[in-house]
DNA sequence: AACGTTTACGTCACGCGTAACTATT
DNA sequence: AATAGTTACGCGTGACGTAAACGTT
């Protein structure tokens, strides 16, 4: 997944010019982030992590797992017992996301 | 941006096989999403909408134009005036997304 | 027979790497 | 001289459309 200079180059023109927007400031000798530049770069980050994501819990669930589990429990007094089963839970299935909350 | 029904069965297996899932059943004539299919096509939706919404605030702010304006005023008395301005602004500016909140 | 989907196949464009070049420190 | 970036160029592959085949209603 190495990316040699030159088609990096081009990606970053290829993507100024299709938003027409630029992303990089090349007054100096550093290339440097434009303020759009900074906001596309976080933004598209958070994209790219919510597709990564999705393969995953795609794929999880392909697995007959459910990708999230939430549980609400009434009363604050004796969780303990939950407490035991989440633990127990999450040694069978990892990478099941449990969402605890109470009240 | 039309596409052909065998580009669009090329590219479902594709991602089917990618992802190591199945996105459609197709056990009868009309082939029907599955579960996670309707999981990936929802959140798919949701993550292309994203994108989207990245390049328009891209060039937006390329505009020269904040992307979003967000004000908290603090008492709820006489907002009047600064409603009267959100309209005129909006009225110059109606991309930009205004976050109105009190207290 | 009509519809919905897949398979086979040829084509073209796009993204990449190699290499050479330019400019800044 | 070394670093950072761009430009020129050729190549491979991947996504597409055309066309044909297949299976279901």
């Amino acid at each position: 997944m190495h990316r040699v200079p030159s088609a990096i180059s081009y990606t970053i023109n290829k993507l100024e010019e299709d938003l027409g927007v630029e992303l990089f400031e090349r007054s100096r000798h550093k290339a440097e982030l434009t303020a759009i530049g900074h906001l596309v770069l976080e933004q598209g980050r958070k994209i790219l992590t919510a597709a990564e994501e999705l393969t995953t819990q795609a794929r999880q669930a392909a697995d007959g797992w459910e990708v999230q589990l939430r549980i609400c429990i009434e009363s604050i007094l004796s969780c303990d017992a939950i407490y035991d089963l989440i633990e127990e839970f999450q040694k069978i299935q990892p990478k099941t996301e449990i969402r605890l909350s109470e009240k």
